[in-house]
DNA sequence: ATTAATTTTGCAACACTGTTGCATAGTTGT
DNA sequence: ACAACTATGCAACAGTGTTGCAAAATTAAT
């Protein structure tokens, strides 16, 4: 795990630090996408507030976590697949919300489907974020 | 124009007021969505900010305006079509955002596709928001 | 292993966003 | 015109996110 850690700093061209490998951990730990504030109750008063918000900065410019618009607008961030690369993401897949317990999926198998758009409108990216039961708390 | 807004204030049973009037003069005006500091700047010091934080969710709550999720996090408003009513919205319509010009629209005629979820997830609410180029910055 | 160069961190300060309680002002129905 | 009600403005506060700068940690080189 550590070791996971470690490669996946490197690989970004990034120096290893005590937040940044904490931080990361919290991510491989979660099973679902973690709020900056999240992170700062896991991590307790170990770090400051502000290094919790550039590291999260990095791990997006560096392609290692994403974010993840929300309906009620709050960010959200979740571990990018292999695929992704450094500006170079391929997030089309679908987010869900769930209404009962909060936790927020990344489904990384169900993808974006194509929308027809009116003359003129060009796409670049498209964010589809479904919200209702999740399948702990549906039954 | 001034009677429109005064109809569909006293349709909701609001109190007609002066802020309520201009707010909603705001949003017939505008051909896309708007958020809490456009209608800031373009009431100047008319009235208080915490005047249009309670009226915009008046307007949410009576269903004369809906929310749109942002992929920046920035909450802004629309004006619901006339089939929506309180607390029993109709927005299942696909809304863009213009990252030249920033200008959110909504495709009112451009609905949600299905999506096939894991089992045990349950739709509720789906939001599809597109970015990319509008129709006036395409060309 | 030590040192120098670079990067990251913590702190302080700040701006922006959004909420709540309460007294005052405005609106509505009789 | 009046009483009952509703909305507004003000003050205060909590949360979120950013920036500059000095101190600390990490990296790369000797």
């Amino acid at each position: 795990m550590q070791e996971r850690i470690v490669d996946l700093l490197k690989k970004n061209h990034l120096s290893v630090t005590e937040s940044r490998k904490k931080i990361l951990h919290h991510f491989l730990d979660a099973n679902g996408a973690l709020a900056h504030a999240d992170i700062e109750s896991r991590s307790g008063t170990e770090f400051d507030r502000v290094t919790i918000y550039r590291t999260l900065q990095t791990f997006v410019e560096k392609g290692i976590i994403h974010t993840i618009p929300t309906a009620d607008n709050s960010v959200r961030y979740a571990l990018c697949k292999d695929e992704c690369s450094a500006g170079h993401h391929h997030d089309d897949h679908v987010h869900f919300m769930c209404d009962n317990c909060g936790t927020t999926y990344c489904l990384d198998h169900v993808t974006v489907p194509k929308v027809a758009l009116p003359d003129g409108f060009k796409a670049i990216q498209k964010d589809l974020v479904v919200s209702g039961l999740c399948n702990k708390c549906s039954q």
